[in-house]
RNA sequence: GGCGCUAUCGUCUAGGGGUUAGGACGUGAGAUUCUCAAUCUUAAAACACGGGUUCGAUUCCCGUUAGCGCUACCA
């Protein structure tokens, strides 16, 4: 789908709006990288935005943890971080509008009548909508009331008749009857609008051009709609986006496990493996083709960037699988050099207080190898230790797989042949090896795996003659000899 | 319940009035042998259902079903 609207050849602005109620979890991050990429594709600008009118539920350590996932995600923001409990007075005035331009109106009910109400309502099978009474009184009634102290929130008062309706980058043309829209409160009797004002009158007030975010709004823009109008403002082009499902295909929640983007860091996953598995949730490039006429699924950022378009959002929910993420991140993982790779391990050391005690280079080789049977970063903090330090353990299943008998006796055995060794080669380790095996009447695969399990602490490796080569010669004798001593 | 949205392999998806309905992840089988969580080869696996429109529908339209979302003085 074409983005045809005039707002397009105004400079973007989008913005990513997340309520401080909770950690960035995987659904925001998503709508967030997508407003990114919008962003960048265009050349426009995003602006962070701190939806925190809920003061009971807000907090700063929330606003942080998001700052941190995004941080983490490598999307960077233009304007703000904007909070909208800074931001009231603009809300009343917009709210005072609103009223001046006769679409709203004060509504004495209290929060246990409504309740009550509501509750009655369902009981009797009917709608529990607001029942409008408040817009009966007269205006002058009303501010009499208002003046004399009595406490009154706004509400909208949307039409009788006819439907609201808007366009949705997405979906299409999305209607509602207005009977079916409730006269929404807009600002609390405590003077701290609701979220159908305050992002109406920010997103005006930001001039933004494009609303990009989950599709569990599009039943709250009608309401959104309807205060444009009232306040004689352009309407911006929506885009929703269609959820994020559990396996089980319900929304994404805590129940599913790992749900805040920092989860993901812990996990050992790469940031743009998460975020190029994240950019294919809902969303498509096409018919991009590999070399060997494959669908592309490895984009860079900048491919990412390049080829982001709204018209490639589907509209149906997508399951988050975290197979599929494993498999993206074993891929960058394999796909980076050592030294992109060095810093996120680095991280994953000092998380595990572990510390390397072999060269740069040495360490570099080590990772080069290592690569294609790591499945995490982690990986290079616990079960690759053998690699990067003398301070390692050995698994004990492992041992009692491959060290039986009296394999360790032949290892320190083999060790004396190592030590001798003056070419140390692949080549040459493996000639000694299978040399002494036969020397022994033995299968070489016994020595083999025995070696690999004392030399890595691990019953998985690399082929063992080029672990001995990036271990050394010395480390390769001592270990070999020490499981017996 | 009401309103809205959606529907291609188990999952993410490509495609689109006539195709052997393509790819990826995962799964099964085989190969390799020095371990596997590496590698290679290979297999199974989908257009939800019912009506239209049409020479012809998986594709367009309607309905059914199912799923999801919203239904607060939360966001």
């Amino acid at each position: 789908m074409p983005d045809s609207t005039p707002s397009l050849e105004k400079p973007v602005r989008v913005r990513f709006a997340p309520s401080p109620t909770g950690y960035l979890h995987v659904g925001g991050a998503r709508t967030a990288l997508f407003n990114w990429l919008f962003a960048r594709h265009t050349g426009g600008t995003l602006i962070l935005r701190i939806e925190d009118t809920d003061f009971e539920r807000s907090s700063e350590e929330m606003v942080e943890g998001i700052l941190v996932g995004m941080r983490w995600l490598g999307l960077n923001w233009d304007e703000g971080p904007f909070y909208q409990s800074k931001r009231l007075d603009l809300y009343k005035a917009t709210a005072q509008k609103i009223i001046d331009a006769g679409h709203a109106y004060a509504c004495f009910c209290t929060k246990e009548e409504l309740e009550q109400r509501r509750a009655q309502a369902t009981a009797a099978g009917r709608p529990p909508m607001y029942d409008r009474r408040c817009r009966k009184i007269a205006k002058e009634e009303a501010e009499r009331r208002v003046a004399a102290g009595e406490s009154a929130a706004i509400r909208f008062a949307v039409p009788e008749g006819g439907s609201t309706s808007f366009d949705d980058a997405v979906f299409g043309k999305v209607e509602f009857a207005n009977a079916e829209i409730e006269d929404f409160v807009l600002l609390r009797s405590d003077g701290i609008p609701t979220y159908h004002l305050s992002v109406v009158a920010d997103d005006i007030d930001m001039r933004l051009t494009h609303i990009i975010r989950g599709a569990d709004h599009i039943s709250n823009t009608p309401k959104q709609v309807l205060q444009y109008r009232a306040l004689g403002a352009k309407l911006p082009v929506f885009a929703h986006v269609p959820l994020i499902l559990g396996p089980d295909k319900t929304r994404l929640s805590k129940r599913h496990g790992a749900t805040s983007v920092i989860s993901y860091k812990q996990l050992g996953i790469v940031p743009e493996a998460f975020r190029n598995f994240l950019s294919l949730l809902g969303w498509t490039p096409g018919n991009v083709k590999d070399a060997d006429g494959k669908d592309r699924e490895i984009f860079s950022s900048d491919e990412l960037v390049k080829l982001f378009s709204l018209g490639g959002i589907s509209k149906s929910n997508a399951v988050f699988d975290n197979d599929k993420l494993a498999w993206f991140n074993t891929e960058y993982i394999r796909a980076y050099p050592a030294e992109l790779l060095m810093p996120l391990i680095e991280e994953e050391w000092k998380q595990a207080e572990f510390t390397p005690t072999r060269s740069e280079t040495e360490i570099h080789q080590a990772i080069e190898l290592l690569k294609p049977r790591a499945r995490n970063l982690k990986d290079f903090a616990i079960a690759f230790r053998a690699y990067f330090s003398d301070e390692f353990e050995i698994d004990p299943a492992a041992a009692a797989k491959f060290l039986t008998s009296d394999v360790p006796v032949l290892l320190k055995e083999l060790s004396a042949r190592y030590a001798a060794v003056t070419e140390f080669t692949e080549a040459s380790t493996e000639a000694v090896l299978r040399g002494f095996a036969e020397e022994k009447g033995l299968k070489a695969g016994v020595l083999i795996n025995g070696a690999r399990v004392v030399l890595t602490g691990q019953g998985v490796a690399p082929s063992l003659f080029a672990v001995m080569i990036a271990l050394g010669q010395q480390r390769v004798v001592a270990r070999l000899a020490a499981k017996l001593a």
